[in-house]
DNA sequence: TATTTAAGATACCAATCGGTATCTTTGTGC
DNA sequence: GCACAAAGATACCGATTGGTATCTTAAATA
């Protein structure tokens, strides 16, 4: 049989395109099959509907994003630069980004808000991962003797986390690399607040 | 004749509420047919299709928006007290919202972003309103003694919005007050740090 | 090489989409 | 109260939507 698990592969990073980048809703299967070259009934052997598509495909986005920011976080060895390395991760979603469409949490946020429960919780799930590791990083830094024992964790993940978003739907919307960068010089000068 | 302009009214501000939520693309025009109560021939007789009908209604709640806004901040009579009318502003998403669905920049800036320039156009604007707002606040700082003369105006007023629009989407996914709460505490010491 | 079965293509379905042409109703000025 | 014009309702249009039933093709196995 042709290789079922590479098409469904290619399935599901070609819908993860056009899902963050049109919109879950505003993608049709139809525009699947000319992104993929399939038809539809081989899409529909794969997936059960479309929204168990958007779901495959939101998991994809949220492993690469998650893995491309874990790798580079664990390669660094202190507070500063694993926390760096998350700042040039958002950097890059305005010069060579890991998919297209900017953060696919927001997006998913923004579009699924009421209308869409399922796609929602896995918004939901990747906002708390990523401030999940925003403040395992922190406790390491404190840990370390590297961060003010006294830094509040869930305060600092979140600001960190808004302010980058935030910062990239900004440039985003300006085609500008300017919010980000403004935001990121912030975040730089509140680590420095914090760092021993 | 039936009161054309109550009627377009009315078409303006219930498909303003929808697309706000729903999302743009996500709404069509029998959704507004059911809201309104009115049938498509009438919505079609006061706007020519379904972009210029979302044309006006992403006005319309830019016009709500910043209405809000510039009153509150024309009351307060200092820099802290004006600069705190915006934080309370943001802080009403999360209660007593003037429209719902959270902030309409955003929510056109996400969907628009490479499908609807017309409406992505818009949300620039809407933006760069915002910006000017608050540069204008900053600077009537400056020039009142009320914050320090070395303020990178366009720095501050980036982050600030940056800041704000991040909390809310956290907020909104979450449904938890917790991360504008704290975006807001801490864009307060931001406040604090700048004045004099 | 023949059989079997999974993968994918084709052809269709009802429902809904945005949009329009036409008809009916309603209020206004004479 | 009657003609006129504007506002809104009705009925339709082709295109597209998500989804399915069925047919064909290709690869593994016997």
């Amino acid at each position: 049989m042709r290789n079922a698990e590479a098409t469904k592969n290619t399935i599901i990073n070609e819908s993860a395109n056009l899902f963050n980048t049109q919109g879950y809703k505003a993608t049709s299967i139809s525009d699947i099959t000319k992104a993929t070259g399939l038809t539809k009934g081989a899409i529909y052997r794969h997936f059960e509907n479309k929204g168990d598509l958007e779901k495959h495909a939101l998991q994809r986005l949220s492993k690469v994003m998650f893995g491309e920011i874990g790798t580079s976080i664990k390669e660094a060895k202190d507070f500063r630069t694993k926390i760096e390395a998350i700042f040039s991760f958002f950097e890059n979603y305005m010069n060579t980004p890991l998919y297209e469409g900017g953060c696919p949490v927001m997006n998913a946020a923004v579009e699924a808000d009421d209308a869409n429960p399922i796609l929602r919780e896995q918004a939901c799930a990747m906002l708390q991962q990523f401030k999940d590791a925003v403040s395992t990083l922190i406790k390491n830094g404190i840990k370390n003797n590297q961060v003010k024992p006294d830094t509040d964790v869930a305060f600092y993940s979140t600001i960190f986390i808004a302010t980058l978003e935030g910062g990239i739907m900004m440039s985003r919307l300006q085609r500008d690399k300017k919010a980000i960068t403004h935001t990121i010089a912030h975040l730089r000068n509140i680590v420095t607040e914090i760092s021993i």
